[in-house]
Parts: C-alpha cells; structure tokens; sequence
DNA sequence: TTTCCTGCAAAAGGTTTGCATGAGC
DNA sequence: GCTCATGCAAACCTTTTGCAGGAAA
C-alpha cells in the first residue's frame, strides 16, 4: 500500500461523481504532482479488482451495437464477456419510481444482468469447482 | 442509402450477438471487401441515431470509476453524461426471475436510468422549448 | 447538379506496457 | 534484500477526422 495508491483510494472514498480516469489523475495531482498517469491507471485496476472501487462498465470497455432496437434487457457472462437478449418484459414502472426520488426527467432505464453463461460455468467446475466466485479481472470479453 | 449502409444495416439486423464495430467490420467485409473501417464507425453512429439499431453503453464511452462499492443504482443525464446514485434499494428478486428464464447463472445486475437532469432541462427549455426529444448524438460529457 | 458518402490515411484520444529506478516491508 | 510499485516514454487499440474522388437523388 503506496503513497500513491492511498491518496487514490482516499480521493474516490472523497468524491460522489464518477470521475473517469483522468479526472482522477487530476484531482490526484494536487496532492501528488509527481503522480503518473499510468501509476492512477494501474491503481484504479488493482483498487476495483479488490473490490474497494467500482469500474462502471457495461457490455466491456469496448463499444457494442445491437440490430434489436427495442427495449429489452440482457446478460453478460462476467467471464468470457458473452452477452444475450433476455426473453422478459421491460419493467414500465421502475421509471415511475426513479421519477419521484430524484430530480431527473427519467426517459428510460438500461438493465443488465450478470453471470455465468453454461460454458463458462462447465469450464469452471473442470477448473476450480463449483464454488469459485466471480472475477472480473479474468474476462476475456468474448 | 448506400449500399454500404444497406449491408451495415443489414448485418446488424441478421444477428443477435451484440459486435462491437470491428466485428462488424468484418462482417460486412465478407460482402463488401473493400468497405473502410471508418464507413462502417459512421454508418453506425448515424442508423443509431436514426434509431435503427442501438448503442450499447453505460456511463457513456469513457470507462467510469466509483469508490461506493455497495450495489446502487445510477441516473444518467443523456444530454451532459452527468452521473448520479440514486437512494433506493436494489431489487433483489430480479436476479431470481431472470435465473428461470435464461440459463446463466446469474449474480447481480445493474441497472441504469437515463434522462434530463434538471441543468439541461432548464437549458433544453430556453433553446428549443419544452417538447424537444432526447439526441443522443448532442452528448457532451460533462 | 448538388449533396452526401466513401476510402484512405493521418490524427486523436484513452489505455496498457517495458524498463530502469525507487519505495515498502 | 527481495518484491512490488513508480515514473516516464513508447506502444497499442479504438474511434474520429480531413480530404479528394465518387455515388445517390
């Protein structure tokens, strides 16, 4: 536990935005001037893979399109990055709800599961057993 | 509409995996070899705001980092990319629901509200007046 | 004809990595 | 002393853009 890697973590416990990377360099340089953007970038990393620090992400990093414009919902293996249509109703009244608790004009709402597909699942039972938690460093994203 | 963008559309429309753009890319070469990378990023980008296919993405395209590592929930502004957690609870049973329709093994979800936060609804009134719909494309950002 | 679109190549982010030095334990 | 983390710079990958020629309407 560095210097460095204190001062990161204490600056996102610090903070209710959802700064992307560099704006957490930023915020981190007043304290540490010195502090490489790589260092901020490898700590954020090792942080969310501790669970102390959560990397908000959907479908990956990368970006992804989908021929189904409709409103539905979907679920992404945690571990191989796969990601399907789920066959449920959207949920109309969830937007009703966010409507009276925060002061958003709420238009929509995106819901994404997560899990194991059946493959990765089987390979993992071959791997570690049944019991093994999720990992999210380990993705491989399809 | 090009041929180009009849393929791109086309494609999208005959699968159900999710691609990312250069996938994509790779599909549509199989009919079209000599399509450039950037024709298909455009045509993407454009049938999404036609709404013709979908963008995945949460919290915009940039990766987003939280130091509160509780499961909540987020509002996104569509207009200026501001996120903000919203006080409610998270909604156990989803995760029961879906585990009977789908056969992953699911372990959470998250959940994403999207709309005006009251910044750009006051602005969205003086410009354009009340009734102007939601562009995805006019994002900023913060 | 006028407009919009394409392909190519270069640029522009954002993120990751190699390497030698330096801090933590 | 050994390991792991840092800073710097370069590499990498994804996405965007400028431009001249070409297709669509």
């Amino acid at each position: 536990m560095t210097r460095q890697r204190k001062v990161i973590l204490d600056t996102m416990k610090g903070v209710t935005s959802h700064p992307t990377a560099d704006q957490v360099y930023q915020m981190v340089r007043r304290r540490l001037p010195h502090v490489s953007l790589a260092t901020v970038y490898r700590n954020l990393e090792i942080l969310s893979e501790h669970g102390m620090i959560q990397k908000l992400e959907l479908a990956g990093a990368q970006r992804r399109f989908d021929g189904n414009v409709e409103s539905h919902y979907h679920v992404r293996c945690t571990r191989c990055g796969r990601t399907e249509d789920l066959p449920m109703e959207i949920i109309p009244h969830l937007d009703s709800m966010v409507q009276g608790i925060s002061d958003f004009d709420v238009a929509g709402h995106r819901l994404e599961f997560m899990g194991l597909c059946p493959k990765c699942k089987s390979e993992n039972k071959d791997i570690a057993g049944p019991g093994k938690t999720y990992s999210p460093s380990t993705q491989t994203n399809e």
